[in-house]
DNA sequence: ATGAGTGCAAAGTGTTTGCAACTAT
DNA sequence: ATAGTTGCAAACACTTTGCACTCAT
């Protein structure tokens, strides 16, 4: 696997966090390891139920620094919500979700490049395409409703 | 234009409501009235603030009920906000959104066709490019950051 | 007349913040 | 020792909902 052991992680998160003049925590070892041990993308909320006791003010600061440390992403989804995962754990990649029945699909990482070079030159937009999921309705839900 | 006058478009709109057994009233009036004069897209505590007399939870009903009829269509944006406008008033078009500046931009409708029938290929995904906002940084906000 | 629509106030998400107590360094 | 972190509770932004009243039809 790309990510290492879980004890890598939490060892280079930690390596971190001193390196930036910040500590390693009970509250952000135990983000590190819900993420680690989830497969796909988390809500805050998820995250927050699955560390028992960590206090969700604390899990929403620990993903904010995680992510500043560059070891959590984040994609905003439809409906104001948010999903994070830890970046090496699944490697590069997009998201779409459905429309109708909430489900995030993962996409290949480079799907939008050739859009992103076109905004960029068109428009001098640097598009970071993995932070939002794009928007429609997938087979299930089409099949479904046919 | 495309749209017709402001006019043809109230009375398309209290046409097609009363043809659903739904009633033109005063709040819908002026949240059409509001899109119509308004150049791009608007948030909901935008369009309330326009149409001064009338109240948020009703303006939030208003544009539910006008994106039923067609007339009117959402792109949600970073943060959990959620922009309206007239589908009429600016031809299809997709969104980008500044993740600094927060800046709304308007892309060409078609840019996500090849994507588009990409997803619905491979993975049978229908997708629905302006229901949301790209996100990247734009030339403005690169431009000040270096 | 009568049921759809409105204003209001209250609840509901998801997220952030001020502050005193706590703890990793 | 001492600054970074936490838990808590309260505030936030955005949106939805229950209800009595009003108004378009």
């Amino acid at each position: 696997m790309t990510a290492g052991t879980g004890n890598d992680v939490v060892a280079k998160v930690a390596a971190a966090l001193r390196n930036n003049g910040d500590r390693m925590t009970a509250s952000r070892r135990a983000v590190v390891e819900v993420l680690l041990h989830e497969p796909g993308h988390m809500s805050a909320e998820q995250v927050a139920a699955a560390a028992a006791h960590v206090h969700r003010s604390s899990v929403y600061r620990a993903l904010e620094t995680l992510t500043g440390l560059g070891f959590v992403q984040h994609v905003h989804l439809g409906h104001g919500s948010t999903a994070y995962h830890l970046i090496s754990h699944t490697g590069p990649h997009l998201h779409a979700q459905c429309r109708s029945c909430g489900t995030v699909y993962d996409l290949p990482g480079p799907l939008l490049d050739a859009v992103a070079r076109r905004l960029d030159q068109e428009l001098g937009f640097h598009l970071e395409a993995h932070h939002v999921a794009l928007s429609g309705t997938c087979a299930d839900c089409t099949t479904r409703a046919a």
